[in-house]
DNA sequence: GGCGCACATGCGCATATGCTCATATCATCA
DNA sequence: TGATGATATGAGCATATGCGCATGTGCGCC
């Protein structure tokens, strides 16, 4: 995570946790809340990431069950989660050889479900698919 | 827009459109559902995007006008309200040599208004920046 | 200490994406 | 019809990003 990692996840720490740059009280403020705002949402723009998301918010798991939950890759798995940590977004616990990930800031939970729900009501095409969507927003979040 | 924002487009559409894909009832509905939520988050994950929102949530507002109110270029405005219209997010309306555009899906501005609330609330750095943030979140949508 | 299990990370690849320059297109007017 | 104003789009560039292969790291057990 060296490499290229660091930079993003630093602008996604801001975009999801209290921002410590108190000195700046110039026009460009704004900038820095859209910069903020985007970053927040671009967490919640991957279908992955939302997978993981998913499967850990109403209980914590270790990383081996999100990588069986979402059917993705455990590198991949890995990486995302790093992603999300470092934004502050899901909370980290290592018991053993295993390292359990769970939701730390349920904001992002509930915004999930309100455009899941969103969604949901516009997509017609499925009961099955809209019952998914009620059941992914109807999961209450777990702090970590 | 040829050439590589159609693809695109077509996903945001999706995205932020009723679903037209009715004969889909395999488990892979939920991969299509992440994918539409991933993409109504995507666009709004970029700032300039979100400034341009900013610029038309309570009125209408020309293309030169958004382009003034964000500092953007005009081309990259164009090219954003492009593809904010295909997804069906903004409206447009020609008028004479203007070019209208404003909210048509009063669901990004409110999910906007809850991020930027959340985010204003864990920046304690500066009240200017906060003020600014609850006049955006405050804003009225205004249907195209 | 070696081994195995679970997870994290370096590196590379293919594609996506934001932006700009140049130019095309649309609408209006003389 | 040509000129002008406003906007849209082709093309290119630099950078970002999702992913997988290979391997490094942490932990527990014998």
């Amino acid at each position: 995570m060296q490499r290229r990692r660091k930079g993003e996840a630093s602008e996604h720490k801001g975009a999801a946790q209290e921002h410590g740059a108190d000195g700046a009280t110039t026009g460009d403020e704004l900038a820095e809340v859209f910069a903020a705002v985007a970053g927040y949402f671009h967490l919640l723009s991957d279908p992955t990431r939302l997978r993981i998301l998913h499967s850990i918010c109403d209980k914590h798991r270790s990383v081996s069950a999100i990588v069986a939950a979402t059917g993705s890759t455990q590198t991949n798995v890995s990486r995302h989660l790093a992603l999300l940590h470092q934004a502050g977004v899901v909370s980290r616990r290592r018991d053993g050889h295993a390292v359990f990930y769970g939701i730390a800031d349920p904001e992002f939970v509930s915004i999930c479900r309100g455009v899941c729900i969103r969604i949901a009501g516009r997509i017609e095409a499925g009961a099955p698919l809209k019952r998914d969507l009620l059941e992914f927003a109807a999961h209450g979040s777990s702090p970590g």
